[in-house]
DNA sequence: TTTAAATAGTGTCTTATCGCCACTTATGCG
DNA sequence: CGCATAAGTGGCGATAAGACACTATTTAAA
């Protein structure tokens, strides 16, 4: 603990070298995908990594803005939903010393940020099901596991997965993405009624134009971001 | 990012002060209880806030560790259930500077450590639904209600509040327990019923004696730690 | 020794919501 | 026009929680 009083010198305490970054999910051609970045310095240059780095102390007022700011600048935008992970800290999970990471999760809808993406070589979604531990950098190939893991029961009970949807969306758009997700499929009037129920979907009273029956294009309301229902689905 | 290669040193870089903070909870008197520690040094010196401080490099080899090495040092045992709550940082909630917490939350049973904590003075156990958060250092009160709500929730789909009796308790007991926790009754049937189904208790064999009709004695398996009600209590 | 009070634990009916799956509805396309 | 396709509904059975009265087992007082 500090013994002296002022002048305080960060410098006379042993600080971990402490960074924030994001698992930042999409979903593209019915695959659950997760935003990977080049690196191109030390340590694990060349590997891939989640994108994040140090906080601006004089541009970041709190740990969510910061890693709000990474992802704009790799994306081009806002995350439409973000929340925090967990940390990971430790002795050996940096070559360079003790180190901690903030970790958030977040989600994008792909074609608000695919242009972005297509004009740089450094950063690609990568499919999450297909990513090996060894070819990323640090400890992330576990810290993307556990953000799926986190998902997955978001899925079951509430409707966060719809912020990785463009605004407007169907039915079974949602339940394909949920299903996609948590890697099974899903009783379509369970998963209707349960939100209907809710009432967590603003009817915008367009429709889909495509072959078959047109399906209602929905909103989700400002209340799905934190509502959760009391009993999940499957089991 | 890092642009020079070695050698590395980290106070090239702007890191904020970074530190390991928890909330201990218990129960006693049928009131749900958290430690707290009266502040020496400055900032906040006098104010109490929670048990923690600074990573040691060369002794701490995770984070965990470090959150257990601290509760350790005040209440003389390492807690029976700990799980990492969130990390706040930002640049004002320390007047030295920008600055992150990693918090924890963990539960202990009373008698576990009661003789540790009456030996000293500057730290207690207090109730948590008599805090006011102008008497806490940072933004410790802000933090020790956001370790309730989430201890709430797994009070609804869990037995983890568990961790916070004897290593043997009965029915009544937890259920009182959780009860305190969640501010409401709990309908008895339903509590037992669901706990029973899931086969998360041991039966010790042995009995309660007092006043009425003795009561069971069990423990918790090892599998109540990560299990989890499909369906929540209440509603 | 009986009886009341206290506490533990059960029986069982009602209610809510999910799983299941067949059915109807609405559109495009050949 | 009718077939293929996809959206959306009806309705039954199963599971688990809520409600609450009931039984069971003990201590302590009368």
């Amino acid at each position: 603990m500090a013994k002296s009083p002022a002048p305080y010198n960060i410098h006379d305490y042993d600080v971990p070298l402490t960074t924030v970054d994001s698992v930042l999910f999409t979903v593209h051609d019915e695959k659950l995908k997760v935003l990977l970045v080049q690196r191109g310095n030390a340590p694990f240059a060349g590997k891939w990594g989640l994108p994040g780095g140090f906080i601006e102390q004089g541009t970041d007022t709190d740990l969510e803005m910061c890693a709000i700011r990474k992802l704009k600048e790799k994306t081009g935008i806002a995350p439409l939903y973000i929340e925090q992970l967990l940390s990971q800290g430790g002795a050996s999970r940096d070559p360079r010393g003790w180190s901690v990471t903030i970790v958030f999760y977040a989600l994008v809808a792909h074609v608000n940020c695919e242009p972005h993406i297509d004009s740089v070589t450094d950063v690609q979604w990568r499919e999450v099901s297909a990513l090996s531990a060894k070819e990323l950098a640090f400890d992330h190939g576990q810290i993307i596991q556990l953000a799926h893991e986190r998902l997955q029961q978001k899925a079951l009970y509430s409707i966060v997965p719809a912020y990785a949807l463009p605004n407007e969306f169907t039915f079974t758009e949602l339940q394909a993405l949920h299903e996609v997700i948590i890697g099974t499929t899903l009783e379509k009037k369970s998963f209707r009624r349960r939100i209907e129920k809710a009432e967590l979907l603003i009817d915008t009273g367009k429709s889909t134009v495509a072959r078959g029956r047109p399906a209602k294009l929905y909103k989700v309301k400002p209340e799905g971001r934190a509502y959760r229902f009391v009993r999940n689905l499957e089991s």
